[in-house]
DNA sequence: CGCTGATTTGACGGTATTCAAGGTAGGTGG
DNA sequence: CCACCTACCTTGAATACCGTCAAATCAGCG
């Protein structure tokens, strides 16, 4: 259960604000937004939404980093999309989640139940506009990874997972944004497959690390031919 | 490129009218659709958008079924999703298309300018309303198969397609809507392992086949619990 | 009938998983 | 400070699964 805490910084003070959903709302949306939502915590490791249950609450992520994920009866899981700093979560419009949102990383959010947030939609044309630009871009993200899922080999995925890593972190010195299980959990494999083709990246000096939490790249024509 | 030809039934006589995006259009809305798009007809093969062009052309299906796909430089393939009856296809909001869209039979759509069709939506609320439910639909049925592709064995991946295929055909009888290959192409499996697992589950008495295109769920139970 | 394209089947090999052991880093308490 | 613990990561060996290559079969069609 998420617990709710007092937030004082609301949206005019919100760091993820230039990034966020609700950056694109006018004046208006958004002093209502902010009117209907509250703001909540999440530790590391705690779940918002469950798979297969109802959707209770949307909302927009202030800081923090959490995963989709999706499993099968024994166990396995897949990681369907990372949500930052900026990004919507929850499913409005619809009743059952078909995946579940668990926190990797501490994370505030501002949330408002599902049915309150569709009314609020309902209300500003401008919002659904927001939200349809955002939809259409996760959709074009996750039908890439299709292609990685569905025809890359381990050594391709995890060349391609690091220079998405690369895109989004500015210096040389890039961190890890998740552990061997997350990235293997995200690309499809074992973690002692995205161990051992790290290992080969490293062989052939495409990339270095410098500890077990980040790397650099050192080739990158030979890392980006890797990636397919 | 897609042949322009005088198409008489428009939408008051479309038969995808009852599934089609239109069908979320006010009647005002619907008439503006109706004078901004204009048929076309694509054979078999032929391909509408192609991935990484610009993109074009939006539109609805009104007959027919397309197949979005992505490659890889050296020619493997994985199909993204399909799009039949009353879908809509292409990228508003967008500059480039991730994918291309192909027709697997001959297909008829009624199709408009990106820019003019943005303008079109950017007129009738209702309109952005419909595609932003229709992406998160597509959205969470691309996030499912992200979970097959990652995550299931071949067995699994070709016990799932059959479920799928059977729960799009009214009757006892199914047709296969894709050739072997292009079940591979979905399944990011060899035409060779698609094969292979029908024939296991023909072996197990899940399935049977009455010719090479059609096939029947023997036993329902067994064919779910393969599928996992 | 003989072509063409799609499908099935077989033999083999490679890639990724499984199972198992060992190593590393960070935190806690003695 | 150091021993210990835990979680994370790496490496090795054996296996299984799926892909590759090749050939045979089948279906549709001129």
């Amino acid at each position: 259960m998420p617990s709710v805490l007092p937030f004082p910084p609301r949206c005019s003070g919100c760091a993820a604000r230039s990034r966020a959903v609700c950056s694109a709302f006018s004046p208006e949306a958004s002093a209502e937004f902010d009117r209907i939502t509250r703001p909540i915590t999440l530790a590391r490791g705690e779940t918002m939404v469950w798979e297969d249950d109802e959707t209770l609450l949307v909302g927009s992520i202030a800081s923090g980093l959490l995963k989709l994920t999706a499993s099968l009866a024994d166990g396995r899981e897949q990681i369907l999309g990372l949500a930052g700093e900026g990004d919507f979560v929850g499913r409005p419009f619809g009743t059952r989640s078909s995946y579940s949102v668990t926190a990797l990383a501490p994370a505030r959010l501002c949330v408002v139940g599902r049915s309150a947030f569709e009314s609020f939609a309902a209300a500003f044309p401008e919002v659904e506009h927001a939200l349809l630009l955002r939809a259409l871009d996760e959709l074009d993200r996750a039908r890439r990874w299709m292609l990685l899922l569905g025809r890359k080999s381990a050594g391709e995925r995890v060349a391609s997972l690091l220079i998405e890593f690369a895109a989004r972190s500015p210096g040389t010195e890039i961190a890890f944004p998740l552990t061997r299980q997350q990235m293997a959990d995200l690309l499809g494999l074992t973690i002692e497959t995205v161990s051992r083709e790290l290992t080969k990246l490293r062989h052939a000096e495409a990339i270095s690390l410098t500890d077990l939490r980040h790397f650099r790249i050192e080739d990158e024509p030979a890392l980006r031919q890797r990636a397919a």
